[in-house]
DNA sequence: TGCGGGGGTGCAAACATGTGCATTATAGCG
DNA sequence: CGCTATAATGCACATGTTTGCACCCCCGCA
């Protein structure tokens, strides 16, 4: 029944407790300073006068928030969201907690939300939006603050950062290497421009495989989103669109940058009538929820996301306690599921026929 | 070159300066108490210097954190995550940071979330969590704190706490009386038993409907998985299981939860060589994104997940405010895509055939 | 010259907590 | 009986910020 509405402190219990603060501070923690009976006594007061402790005070005075900033590009995206998870697990467990934020891929709101988290002083940050460029890395190192880069490029000179990763060069050469096992040779790659890095990565892997198998490149093969898409949700419509423009190039294969790039694909030879896979085989990335339940069920290249999360938060809290931490490579596996089969014998898949009605 | 890496505060400046560091304070703030002259230097230094405020301090001193707590099951379930996006997006307009917790649907970790939150003294907190019991929401309200329900049943007495839903027995009801106009009678239910609350209501939708109809009821035509499953991810298999279970009562039509359910549904009727909609149609509820991908695209319930998630928002502010707010109910809307058909003329989709090979 | 007033600044308290050090009381021992 | 060691508690300061109030200085006016 109290009639403010102000949490109360140990400055209350103090005087309920007719003892000082400082003995309440210490019989809550169980301080062997304080006679047994008086911590029992102001224990039992606490409860009952429902007291919580403050902890933006105790972070005021310790210097430390147990709080980290994650920054995401969109919360849409399936990838992400494993990752997120990862995280929050660890997190938890860890006590400590989560401040998320979207960045929806603008450099301006990215740093915005950087300086929010030096303002909130959080002890470390989570980043794994898709492209945050040397300027604002540059400003966390300078502010001290602990960063885990989650896929992305580690700059060498930041001793306070590492990354966690995954070699989107060699996944991506080992799925098209499976795509030439089975006979294929004109391969398609579509590619999401709004990803710099690891697209990049990933056509690379693609093209020297290729190569590699001693087949000669061909530019029109290869179809990149501009980088001005900013939203998760575009990449389907992405994928439609790139694998329509493609078909006339006379592909057997198309390798894509991630499972809804894939998914679009898939969605457009769903309209055009093309079957997957006896006319057209599709390979995507991530090995997202939702690349199973597709039909076909896609091919694709597994990303440990949840482990990805995990690690990030691990190793930033090792960062945080001042430990040697290394940068991670993270191994994926290729899945193979029912988007894939041999190249056909005929000629590629460019006759459309109308899809049956329904 | 700072030496220590602890953050510049007013102090440091102040020393520089040679004031106080009230002038400081004050000079940062633009306050007409310090002389132009004065407020420009010091605002110059505090740039030079990279001075950044203290949240922390301010929150401790202002009796206000600017963050808000937010409470979901999961963050792999599409719904919730559009829903979190629409609170973020208020949010970060209005300068508050999201705490986001994920509670895996369990009680246990609800509570001490919530402890959690209060401990870091969120001006409010979110919920969207499937079952807050009583006990919790009676916690929250003992500590004062403001607390907006989404799509959760508000409890009368509680003073500072509202809801934005949606109402889930008309939407229900109408989906069903689709189904009916089309046709059908016999129609199934799939449904989700770790989300008592909509669940229930939902059910009734559909058995009222029914009802009204004067379809005889018929309690072999309704399953609704185990409550004890905590996962989102467990909902497609569980839609996968009940449709086949459900199958020999010789339904052509279900109406299921959600749409991973349903997805989980259409998956199972792939694998038995049902034809959808020609031998069943399935409705979904939601309108998540992944609806509009499968094959066929499915006929659902749309869910304004956004709004849902900014209007809960923007009520919290208003209460954090003090100022009066109602609760709210959204609207739906049923959108019809392509795993709706008339009922079939023939006997009900009982007879399976081998899928052919491919 | 003395006084009032106003502009500009510093002092100190407050927010809630933790902790080194001083202080008090008590008991034990020489 | 007095001194010292020890157990138990309070004082005061620190964390970084905001703000009411007091203070100082100077100018103008009587």
């Amino acid at each position: 029944m109290r009639m403010t509405n102000r949490p109360v402190s140990i400055q209350d219990i103090a005087k309920v407790a007719g003892v000082s603060h400082s003995t309440v501070s210490r019989a809550l923690r169980d301080s062997p300073l304080i006679s047994l009976e008086v911590r029992q006594r102001i224990q039992r007061l606490a409860q009952e006068m429902g007291y919580t402790p403050n902890q933006v005070a105790q972070s005021l005075k310790e210097r430390r928030t147990n709080t980290v900033g994650v920054v995401i590009t969109s919360i849409s995206d399936p990838f992400l969201a494993r990752v997120v998870l990862g995280i929050e697990e660890v997190a938890q467990a860890a006590g400590i907690q989560v401040l998320l934020s979207i960045s929806d891929n603008d450099p301006q709101r990215e740093i915005q939300l950087i300086d929010s988290f030096h303002r909130r002083r959080v002890d470390g940050v989570i980043s794994s939006t898709a492209r945050i460029d040397e300027t604002h890395l540059r400003r966390l190192v300078k502010m001290g603050i602990p960063t885990v880069l989650i896929n992305q490029a580690v700059p060498g000179d930041a001793p306070l950062v590492r990354a966690v990763q995954v070699d989107d060069y060699a996944s991506a050469m080992q799925a098209v290497r499976y795509l030439l096992s089975l006979g294929h040779r004109a391969i398609g790659y579509l590619g999401a421009g709004n990803r710099p890095r690891s697209n990049w990565l990933r056509l690379s892997g693609y093209r020297d495989a290729l190569r590699m198998a001693g087949v000669s490149a061909n530019e029109s093969w290869i179809r990149v989103a501009p980088a001005e898409h900013r939203y998760y949700a575009e990449d389907v419509a992405d994928g439609q669109a790139m694998l329509e423009a493609l078909l006339p190039t006379g592909i057997t294969a198309v390798f894509c940058y991630n499972d809804t790039v894939a998914v679009g694909a898939l969605l457009a030879c769903h309209q055009l009538g093309i079957a997957v896979p006896e006319q057209l085989s599709i390979v995507g990335f991530d090995d997202v929820e939702l690349a199973q339940y597709v039909t076909p069920p896609l091919t694709t290249v597994h990303q440990p996301k949840l482990r990805l999360g995990r690690r990030a938060m691990e190793m930033l809290l090792e960062l945080v306690e001042e430990k040697p931490v290394q940068n991670e490579v993270l191994p994926t596996d290729l899945v193979v599921r029912r988007s894939t089969a041999p190249a056909p014998k005929t000629a590629p898949a460019m006759e459309r026929r109308p899809r049956e009605e329904r």
